[in-house]
DNA sequence: CTGAAAGCGCTTACAG
DNA sequence: CTGAAAGCGCTTACAG
């Protein structure tokens, strides 16, 4: 008749009696801490298996100021998030960037420029930083957050001069190499299907395309701006041969916005690559299950994920002289949308 | 000079001493309970929003013993959990069936059966409820959380004789269509690639197989077990094909098994369907992106989450009378791959 | 090495 | 309608 009727989850307070202690002595058993007598931790050890006790987070943290939980924060609606390789490879970035330490993943979606809930959430100290994914236009929520004194680190350029660190592919580059490629092959008229104007991807991948038109004597005039669907896709490349049908080079700012130009090509006949050469962007899984296989810009999803993880955990133990923001390196794959066999 | 020199969080006695009230009302105001007057009312949402007030979560929870959030648990490694359209689509569904309230989602990953660090994090009170996905074997894990207080929905038929409440495709009477389906275009020698051993789906799926079978009056002897990936289909397809050459229907406990089976079919040299028929499992995204397109059990593995979600939240907020687990229905979808064109 | 006591920031009876 | 006070379950100086 020793159980309680209640099934309330024992206390500290309770163990400390079973293991005929004061509190404060559990508590250092309980955090590891030094200058215990090995027959008081025994005791503690026992009484703490004896009864099942689990320390109550809340009250943990409310002293500690700890969570030891971290966010991620996706800035698109729910449904837009599965199923795209690009949020699955940031996750299963953050995911393992997390292993080490015994701390948990708190997602969460919805468009953090339009509802503050998130932000909200966020301030309240239930998290003890925040890596952000994906933010349009100038989203005020990383400013938001620094202000509120929460670490946080976004992927992906933020727009807007706040001076959050971030982790990014070196878009410029990438984008560059591709419109060096289509030139070198021989390529006159180079397009590009441009990713959304809002998000700092489009506007770099944009740029380094337009470095490498202008340094070949080429003009950047040919952009129609998409979103990452293929159905944008393909509606752009419609509108790109509508403005010039003698296009034989298209630089997408994305591999699923090529497979929905590679779409448009075939219906209107043209040939792949001999008579334009397509070169897409991610050298996701997309990039090899099109025919023909895609000549894409490189990048590691998963490793920005890691990295961002990387840096905000480094941060909240307390590291210094981290480096405000990484860049991490992009490279041209050449396959067969841009190959004329011999 | 009114503004401290750290950014520590106001907290709520500061607010009431802004608001020249006592803590008692701007908890009510903050709770939006009834029983304050208009001028206290608005006396503390100005001090709230020029303080930019946020309520401490964990001195909240550590009274109220709610935290507003929910765990969904995978039992799997991470890296095995993203990419995997099953999983995307639990995920889809809880998030969706979350969106009412305001709860946030803590995604916990990692072999339940084998590390007890989740269920540790669980019974320390850091959520409400948790939905479970993907248990192994006998995992302790629905008892344990039971046995601490947690309510808990587990999404697929647990193993074993534990009594929590689950939500599960209803993948007997689907493979008995599946079954039924083979025989009734006239196939003979009909295999199954059944899934693991240890998990219900794969139990359920088979016994809904062999049930045709039987009731056919054909023999259930051509079983083979894989793990959910195309190279596990693979593999089998190839072992069943060694052990009966005349094999002239397969039923696949998942669509990504098939696919797989359908790889080695066409190695051998078999045509699918004419030599030898095809059902797959799922209705996923895989179904319609094979040649031929998979005839398919379908199943909504979203409304799966949705369903879990919704079991959980209602038993949240006190409701009582609800069904102990939810069965969702299933149907089987003709495609050309058990289809011969006259 | 150990314990008594204060305090983290809230909510909730209770009394007015 | 309002406020003073107790208490949620921990950690952390502080004193021994």
């Amino acid at each position: 008749m020793t159980e309680s009727d209640e099934r309330a989850a024992p206390t500290l307070e309770e163990v400390a009696r079973v293991a005929g202690v004061s509190r404060s002595t559990v508590s250092r058993v309980i955090n590891d801490m030094p200058g215990v007598s090995k027959r008081a931790k025994e005791a503690v050890t026992e009484a703490i298996a004896a009864l099942r006790y689990v320390p109550n987070q809340a009250a943990r943290s409310l002293v500690t100021r700890r969570t030891n939980s971290i966010a991620l924060v996706v800035s698109e609606q729910g449904d837009r998030v599965f199923g795209d390789p690009f949020f699955a490879g940031v996750l299963r970035g953050v995911s393992a960037g997390m292993s080490a330490g015994h701390r948990q993943l708190v997602l969460m979606m919805g468009r953090t420029d339009v509802d503050d809930s998130v932000a909200n959430y966020l301030c309240g100290g239930h998290v003890d930083g925040a890596v952000v994914v994906s933010l349009h236009g100038h989203d005020p929520l990383p400013k938001r957050l620094a202000d509120a004194g929460l670490p946080v680190v976004v992927v992906g350029r933020p727009l807007g001069d706040t001076a959050v660190p971030y982790v990014d592919s070196d878009n410029m580059s990438g984008s560059l190499q591709a419109a060096r490629h289509l030139v070198e092959i021989g390529r006159r008229r180079i397009a590009t299907i441009a990713g959304p104007e809002d998000m700092a991807v489009g506007i770099d991948r944009l740029t380094g395309w337009r470095r490498g038109m202008t340094e070949a004597g080429l003009k950047p005039d040919l952009v129609v701006h998409s979103d990452f669907s293929g159905k944008g896709g393909a509606a752009a490349m419609a509108e790109l041969l509508d403005r010039d049908p003698d296009i034989d080079g298209v630089f997408a700012a994305a591999d699923i916005i090529a497979v929905g130009a590679l779409r448009t090509l075939a219906d209107k006949g043209r040939r792949v690559p001999e008579d334009v050469a397509v070169v897409g962007h991610d050298d996701s899984i997309l990039a090899t299950s099109t025919t023909p296989a895609l000549t894409t810009v490189r990048q590691s999803v998963e490793e920005l994920g890691r990295s961002a993880t990387w840096r905000l955990l480094a941060q909240l133990e307390g590291e210094t002289h981290l480096p405000p923001s990484v860049l991490l390196p992009t490279e041209l794959v050449v396959r067969a949308s841009t190959l004329i066999r011999p």
